[in-house]
DNA sequence: GTCTATAAATGGATAGAC
DNA sequence: GTCTATCCATTTATAGAC
């Protein structure tokens, strides 16, 4: 008797190929730099031939978006940052957990976090996973601190710049990296200063108005 | 009578050439990308034959390398950020600048700041240049103010970071631009508490030992 | 969904005449 | 220094048989 293959079992078959395709595109990429990812080396690391890919991806920028939704997939299946007692040790916790992300695999950092590839831009289901990933980084902090956008902003830039320096200038050293406590020190000062002034927290610098 | 060309002449209109070639390149990198230059496109936008761009660059590479010369050789060629009366004011303008170098040529940045195109690493000629224009932009802040190098990377960080946020997330737009000043506030209380604490400048945390 | 064959183009780079 | 001609590899992508 010829069974049908159940429909459930295809679908299977096929996500665990599309998995299989995207692991071995992550380590193309960080063998030959995102950009010298081909889909030809890609293919024939698989063993398959290069129009299969094909039924798999509409074009390689679906591939690179497929990729980009993957990275930040994979944030979000770690262990999230622990929030700590207080607010200084739940930022460092945070600022730690997204630095090591970001250094663990420079590549990845560079998709998700930087335009480098010429025409990519991810797809809106990417991105909301990108904002998703970004909000559940943020969670801890949010637990045991108010910060408004502009905080999160500052924050997200200074760990940013850590690690766009530290992977720029000193790859594979720690130059930057011994400089992220101070720099959650920076940024608990200025939270910290907020919530001691709640009625003014801008007020350090006065400005003219244009027509008072 | 044949007068015979000058070496000074010839040396003028081979410098001259270079800079058209180095000048149409970044127009065609701003159009497609860094990753997206071709030298086929380039020598055709010069009116030239493909193969000519070899007795001026040996290879793509070193066209790249030309590129990071020139764009920082444009930065020590502008009006420095000017000392002010005092670190704040001082700091701040020298972030405004860089943020402003930055932010005027994203594709620049991309190629002087970040570690994007396979294989290419800058010549030690080139990097010599960075270097110079990295002292070069520190300068007025030193010449207001002690900082050790771990200040000057700490600031090249946070400067960095919102630029890199900025171009990411919100390119054209001024969502981490306006945060600039915040920022410059957070490094200057760090700089200040050095001042105030010259005996301890990291006394604030206390590390065990693992042999006293 | 996989393959072969092939398109249609681009890539960087070299040889050698002028 | 500039050109033509060419190499040879590579690219993404499509057509169509199985």
């Amino acid at each position: 008797m010829l069974a049908m293959p159940s429909p459930d079992w295809r679908a299977k078959r096929r996500a665990a190929a599309l998995g299989d395709i995207v692991e071995m595109a992550w380590e193309l990429a960080r063998e030959h730099g995102l950009a010298g990812l081909s889909l030809r080396d890609l293919a024939r690391r698989l063993g398959m031939a290069a129009p299969s890919l094909y039924s798999y991806f509409d074009s390689k920028h679906a591939l690179y978006d497929a990729l980009f939704a993957d990275g930040y997939r994979a944030m979000l299946e770690m262990d999230p940052p622990a929030e700590g007692d207080d607010v200084r040790t739940t930022l460092r916790n945070v600022a730690r957990f997204y630095m090591q992300f970001a250094l663990d695999d420079p590549v990845r950092y560079q998709l998700l976090s930087q335009r480098t590839i010429p025409g990519f831009e991810p797809s809106p289901e990417a991105y909301a996973l990108a904002q998703e990933a970004y909000d559940w980084t943020a969670a801890p902090l949010r637990a045991v601190v108010d910060v408004t956008q502009g905080d999160l902003d500052l924050i997200s830039a200074v760990i940013t710049g850590l690690v766009s320096q530290q992977l720029a200038n000193d790859p594979g050293g720690t130059r930057w990296v011994r400089l992220l406590d101070d720099a959650v020190d920076l940024l608990v000062h200025r939270l910290e200063q907020r919530k001691t002034h709640p009625a003014s927290p801008r007020g350090r610098r006065t400005r003219k108005k244009r027509n008072p």
